[in-house]
DNA sequence: AGCACGCCGACT
DNA sequence: GTCGGCGTGCTC
């Protein structure tokens, strides 16, 4: 007989819906030891859909005759464990986001599908048939022989028959002639094994032991270490520990484009199984990848921001690098903190999460101040490496050559001539910003973005930063037919033909989106970079993320003025965090590097300080500004966005939600107003602030809006989303 | 988000 | 006459 007392409670099943709620039905009798994170078909208005069963409530809050029964049970143990569970509809409350879209993006998407999670492992074995088989008459088919006889010493996996360079048709044949079947193998007992493949380093220093000493327990770590101070060192020796206690590790880095790099390091150390989750794998890679983790095969998960979600039935550890990167917030749809996420999931987990950052976020920086995270602070290079100088080159009054300023030319020179390598940071890809007819006053607009075409002369396009829209390049103006178009203002293209005429001996390798697209692109200028020989690099960002240059010896950055002029609050702080990034990137080991800042605000205090007084200072002066400012980590944004094909729809439909007054007074309202760049890939967007000291109240005050959202007559001709916690305001 | 229903315009 | 446009409403 059934125990009633769990068939009569009603199951509480997330579907992959925008609704945000969970949906009521009757289990069945095979529910009864139905465990919630198991996935159940359900039936969903003419649909069915694969949801995700997340608790039990006793009573209806429908009526009664509107409640149906689950299709079938699809999983008998849960896909997601109860602390990931846990972790998923927390988030679904804290960035006020449909549940069954936040669990959906925690699963691989063939299980979102509803395939089987897990291939139970087989075994070729001999069938009673096979035992007496008459091996003569395989007697042409030696390879059958072959395969034959291995499996009648002992019975073989897949990968084990494949690994004996046997083809898969052999095995169809044995099977089909019944001399062999597949059955299911027992897991083997996890043995302990050796761990460490080799220590390539020097011991670890004073400071580093006791950074591995304090990560030990449970809690938040702020490892706080300028470039070269050995992070790298402290996380291995975190996972090593891990390891040896038999439990996994997670580590999360900003981009795809990381993870072989993160993957040598661990191989290199680690004789263990490593995955690697990112989007670029392919969805059969990814449910094996998410298999390995789920079944604790994989001992150390790598991966960008979804790789959060990553099941660990043994989990040890969680790290996040480069924790300051604005990478790990998801920008659309479920717009969560993959870094934020972390530091939840280890508080559910029990466990220690490190965030490790030479120029750590400033809100992660008042977490250590409040009590929340413990700070961790590296500040030396290791053993005989000296630490980067930084020198302003006021532009004021100087003469250019193409952008550059003679004096840095001569700078760079001597550098060169010294047979040591030169990288010059430039963050804006393509030739010029700007192009502009001097005759008319003309510039070149994207026609779905608010914003200037960028001139790129390799592809001869126009292209739009901002929505992709690519143009031909075209010789005369568009309205006045001038012959005399200008290309202002520099991008890297220009600043490699600068460099290329000016230093001709020397080979320029540049480095942004444009240059790397082909796969192993990057690798190869790495390699070339890496035999030592006198080079110019010009790049991007990108160069900033990871690679190491051991003989870059100077860094010139040529346009970092504009971040310190920006309207969002945010952009000092990117600024500080970008300008030590790349100047991270001078010198290691035996040579000292130097950082070359062209501007025009050699006087900026913030600059000044940035450089003079290092990281913590200049966090510390922008977290007093913040504070005076009341704005966040002082009190906590959260941004309603909609955008439209039509021109004023989204700004109406924010409108509607804000037209009632808050119930909270403490809680500010802010628009509805236009982003700076209002139409972008060919839709208005608008938004409006929520903002207060009080997180709760925020949430409160968020939810009533996400009402009145709802019953908006322009529900439906718009595409809106909450943000909480938002990268920027734009 | 899907999907169905429903009410108006131009076509084999 | 109906095929299909997308507005509106609903999903336990």
């Amino acid at each position: 007989m059934p125990d009633s007392q769990f068939t009569n409670r009603l199951l509480d099943v997330a579907v992959p819906t925008p609704l945000r709620k969970t949906f009521q039905y009757l289990p069945t009798e095979a529910c009864a030891n139905l465990k919630p994170g198991c996935r159940i078909r359900v039936p969903f208005g003419q649909q069915k859909l694969v949801g995700i069963l997340v608790g039990f409530s006793e009573t209806p809050t429908v009526d009664q005759s509107k409640l149906r029964s689950i299709i079938e049970i699809i999983d008998q143990e849960p896909v997601l464990s109860a602390a990931l569970l846990r972790l998923c509809i927390w988030a679904s409350n804290y960035y006020h986001h449909p549940i069954g879209d936040v669990l959906v993006n925690a699963l691989p998407v063939s299980l979102r599908k509803g395939v089987p999670a897990h291939n139970p492992q087989q075994e070729l074995t001999i069938t009673r048939m096979g035992n007496t088989v008459d091996l003569d008459k395989l007697g042409r088919a030696p390879k059958q022989l072959a395969l034959l006889q291995l499996v009648r010493q002992s019975a073989l996996g897949k990968d084990e028959i494949r690994d004996r360079n046997f083809q898969p048709h052999i095995i169809s044949a044995l099977l089909k002639k019944k001399f062999v079947t597949w059955q299911r193998r027992d897991p083997e007992p996890q043995s302990l094994h050796q761990v460490i493949r080799s220590y390539n380093q020097i011991s670890p220093s004073h400071r580093q032991n006791r950074a591995i000493e304090l990560i030990k327990s449970p809690g938040t770590y702020l490892l706080h270490g300028i470039t070269g101070s050995g992070k790298t060192e402290v996380y291995l020796r975190a996972i090593e520990r891990v390891l040896n206690d038999n439990k996994q590790a997670l580590v999360l880095v900003p981009e795809i484009g990381l993870t072989p790099q993160a993957l040598t390091r661990f191989t290199d150390r680690f004789a263990v199984e490593i995955e690697v989750v990112h989007s670029g794998l392919t969805p059969k890679e990814r449910l094996t990848a998410w298999q390995n983790a789920a079944n604790g095969t994989a001992r150390i998960i790598i991966g960008t921001r979804s790789a959060v979600f990553t099941p660990l039935p043994n989990p040890g550890l969680l790290v996040v690098d480069e924790e300051h990167d604005g990478s790990f917030k998801q920008q659309d749809g479920f717009r969560y903190s993959a870094r934020d996420l972390a530091v939840m999931r280890g508080q559910l987990e029990k466990i220690p999460v490190v965030l490790g950052s030479a120029t750590p976020a400033l809100e992660s920086l008042h977490n250590c101040k409040l009590g929340k995270y413990k700070l961790i602070t590296l500040p030396e290079r290791t053993a005989g490496a000296k630490k980067e100088s930084y020198r302003l080159l006021n532009m004021r009054n100087r003469e250019l050559q193409g952008g550059i300023s003679t004096e840095l030319i001569k700078q760079i020179r001597a550098e060169l001539g010294q047979g040591n390598q030169v990288l010059v940071f430039i963050n804006r890809r393509g030739f010029a910003p700007v192009l502009y007819c001097p005759d008319c006053h003309w510039i070149a607009k994207c026609s779905r973005c608010d914003a200037r075409l960028t001139y790129h002369l390799e592809q001869r396009s126009l292209i739009c930063h901002h929505c992709g829209t690519h143009t031909s390049i075209f010789d005369n103006c568009r309205q006045c037919q001038s012959f005399q178009l200008l290309p202002l203002g520099m991008g890297t293209e220009r600043v490699e033909e600068t460099l290329s005429s000016i230093f001709p001996t020397v080979p320029v390798y540049r480095i942004d989106r444009d240059t790397t697209r082909r796969k192993g692109a990057l690798a190869d200028v790495v390699h070339k970079v890496g035999t030592g020989k006198p080079a110019i690099l010009v790049g991007t960002q990108m160069l900033a993320k990871g690679h190491h240059f051991p003989d870059v010896t100077l860094v010139a950055m040529l346009d970092i003025d504009a971040g310190f002029f920006s309207s969002d609050y945010k952009a000092m702080e990117r600024s500080g965090q970008l300008i030590l990034q790349v100047g991270g990137r001078a010198g290691r080991e035996a040579k000292q590097g130097k950082v070359i800042l062209q501007t025009h605000l050699a006087d900026q205090p913030m600059l000044q300080q940035l450089i003079k007084e290092g990281y913590s200072v200049f966090a510390d002066t922008i977290l007093a500004e913040r504070k005076l400012n009341g704005l966040p980590p002082f009190s906590f944004h959260c941004l309603f966005r909609a955008e439209s094909p039509q021109k004023h729809t989204a700004m109406q439909f924010l409108e509607d939600v804000s037209r009632e007054p808050l119930s909270n007074p403490s809680v500010e309202m802010l628009g509805p107003i236009a982003p700076v760049m209002e139409k972008r890939a060919g839709r208005f967007r608008a938004q409006l602030l929520f903002s207060s000291r009080s997180r709760i109240l925020l949430h409160q005050s968020v939810d009533e809006k996400i009402k009145a959202a709802q019953l908006s007559r322009l529900l439906n001709r718009v595409r809106w989303s909450v943000d909480v916690d938002p990268a920027d305001l734009a």
